[in-house]
RNA sequence: GCGGUCGUAGCUCAAUUGGAUAGAGCAACAGGCUACGAACUUGUAGGUUGGGGGUUCGAGUCCCUCCGACCGCGCCA
């Protein structure tokens, strides 16, 4: 009998207690992990919603089902080799037999243990688009991470995914570009020309000016700037942009849809979001600019859409772009840096207008502190003092910085230590789970090639040491874990896991001689050991992190 | 001032949306390789979940109120 089925048959069961006993209520049973091994491998707290209804304490409501259930479906009692009520919970522990099942499961399904079958749900994910303003870094990085792991967890779970990168090309930050990249050209004539004020005075843009000297050489000294600025930027914007991509590819992120924030206003999209705001009632004129009536929506302020002069706000490319996104998936994701929850309200309150309430999700990646050891690494972008993405990538490589940008919830500020990241050592959390997988090749590697075969469909009744249990239960909660990073946009709990998993391998190891004489053991423990390596490769790929046989 | 996020072991963080005696890692201390990778592992110690009040069978989680940290509050993007 298979897991799912067992619990099912004991849920039946239950409610049929329940119904017996308590007749006006229809239960819902529902069952739980334990979070100490003692309380089962199960448990469900039922007992506890009947407490009122029966005027009874949840232990006695408990008690009385367990007995009830048991009297009624004795056969459970084969399958289920503890089910006691303890204050109020009934904690149940399945007989190994129900393990050993799960695991030929998870070894036959192989590679799709976990996978949902596509279901044709659509769902936009947004993250990591910084302005085309220079490279990459830390920030994105993370937000690039969790997005990705996401999208990974979200295409294992059979939705179909589009991942998408907007570039913030339309605003006035772009004629800063030109203006900067002009300066930097004018500087390989006259070292003395000044940067321009709000300009970026990084030195990424002087190999920009240098290309653009070689093509074009001095034509462009004394051109007045309406003639250079638009040709300036826009190479500035074309260069940095295909930067960031180089990086994101390298960050092993892959887009499916770079967005042009001026294509959209080009094609017409923006002012079809503003007629659809227009006809729905949501906007007024008021100081010759549009608004949007925000505050319909838990804004704490209407907001503008079209300035004075006409021009369109930042804002106002968004209710189109969100328009369009809405429109083509039934779920929509932004992820944003920290410096955006103040636009949370907004962005949410567009979907809700739109007619698509609850359909979008914003999560705020928090900030990214970087330390080496001890010493906290200083991060302006005035002075030009900035780290970026690929740097990190030099000194650290994908694999660390992929779980290290994961390992904590979105919501909680992150530390990056990169001495941490690159050390060998106990304390690097990577490591642990790569050697994990590491050790399980080696074994593998160590035992007859004939024995790896026949394991596979080798009996799995030897496995009876609690470390054994343990970890064949850790690795049936894959498919239930990658589901809650889906549901809860939640990518921390890929990284614990895998971190459990490993850990849970460690201490069978240390525990059970593998390769031992006795050769029912031996392929059965050969068994557990494929399907730890493959869970663990599953976990770390989602994450875009590679899983060495040797390292 | 208004709004948001947060405050959990010495440090870094979890806690399955209200469940059991709040858990991991690191650091500290004491053990384990004549066993396949010791980059591992076992144990000990460490807590009034920032303070106070409330809601209920039950609160780190929800409500109120203080304290503290970070951030937002443009016809910028």
């Amino acid at each position: 009998m298979k897991l799912d089925d067992a619990l099912r048959a004991f849920g039946d069961a239950t409610a049929a207690a329940v119904k017996e006993q308590y007749p006006e209520v229809t239960p819902q049973v529902v069952f739980e992990a334990p979070r100490r091994p003692e309380f089962g491998d199960f448990a469900s707290n039922v007992a506890f919603s009947l407490a009122k209804v029966a005027r009874r304490p949840p232990h006695d409501v408990a008690k009385l089902l367990a007995t009830e259930v048991l009297r009624n479906a004795p056969e459970l009692g084969e399958i289920f080799t503890e089910i006691v009520p303890v204050g109020g919970f009934i904690n149940l522990r399945l007989a190994p037999q129900i393990w050993h099942a799960e695991l030929s499961g998870i070894l036959r399904e192989n590679e799709s243990f976990g996978k949902t079958p596509p279901h044709g749900a659509r769902v936009s994910l947004e993250f990591g688009s910084a302005n085309p303003t220079g490279p990459l870094v830390v920030v994105q990085g993370r937000s690039m991470s969790i997005g990705a792991t996401l999208a990974n967890a979200m295409r294992f779970c059979g939705y179909e995914v589009f991942v998408e990168w907007i570039i913030n090309d339309a605003g006035g930050q772009l004629d800063a570009l030109g203006r900067s990249i002009y300066a930097r050209y004018r500087q390989t004539f006259e070292p003395e020309f000044p940067l321009p004020e709000n300009g970026y005075p990084g030195e990424y843009l002087i190999p920009i000016a240098l290309g653009i000297r070689q093509r074009d050489g001095d034509r462009w000294i004394s051109a007045p700037e309406a003639d250079w600025l638009a040709y300036f930027s826009t190479a500035g914007r074309d260069e940095l942009v295909a930067e960031q991509r180089r990086t994101a590819g390298r960050f092993g992120v892959e887009y499916d849809h770079w967005q042009s924030e001026r294509e959209l206003h080009d094609s017409g999209q923006v002012s079809e979001g503003i007629e659809h705001l227009r006809r729905l009632g949501l906007t007024y004129e008021a100081d010759g600019a549009l608004f949007f009536r925000a505050t319909q929506f838990g804004d704490d302020k209407d907001r503008v859409l079209l300035r004075g002069d006409g021009r369109p706000t930042y804002f106002c490319m968004d209710v189109a772009y969100h328009y369009q996104k809405l429109k083509a998936s039934d779920r929509v994701v932004d992820i944003l840096g920290p410096d955006h929850h103040g636009y949370i309200e907004r962005i949410k309150g567009i979907s809700s207008a739109l007619g698509y309430p609850g359909r979008l999700d914003v999560i705020i990646a928090q900030q990214v502190a970087l330390m080496r050891g001890s010493e906290q690494i200083a991060m302006s972008k005035r002075a030009g003092e900035i780290v970026t993405l690929d740097d990190i990538l030099d000194e650290v490589g994908v694999d660390a910085a992929r779980f290290f940008f994961i390992m904590l919830a979105v919501e909680s500020p992150l530390t990056f230590d990169l001495a941490l990241a690159v050390e060998k050592e106990s304390e690097n959390p990577v490591y642990y789970v790569q050697y994990g997988h590491a050790r399980i090749a080696s074994v593998l590697r160590n035992a007859l090639a004939d024995d790896v075969a026949a394991a596979r469909s080798a009996s799995l009744e030897p496995l009876v040491h609690p470390s054994e249990l343990s970890l064949v239960r850790r690795l049936a909660e894959f498919p239930s874990v990658v589901r809650g990073v889906v549901e809860r946009l939640a990518a921390h709990r890929l990284a614990r896991y895998a971190r459990d998993v490993a850990s849970d391998f460690h201490q069978f190891y240390t525990e059970c001689k593998i390769l031992t004489d006795e050769r029912d053991v031996r392929l059965a423990r050969l068994a557990l050991c494929l399907a730890s390596k493959n869970v663990l490769a599953r976990a770390l790929s989602l994450a875009g992190v590679s899983a060495p046989d040797s390292m």
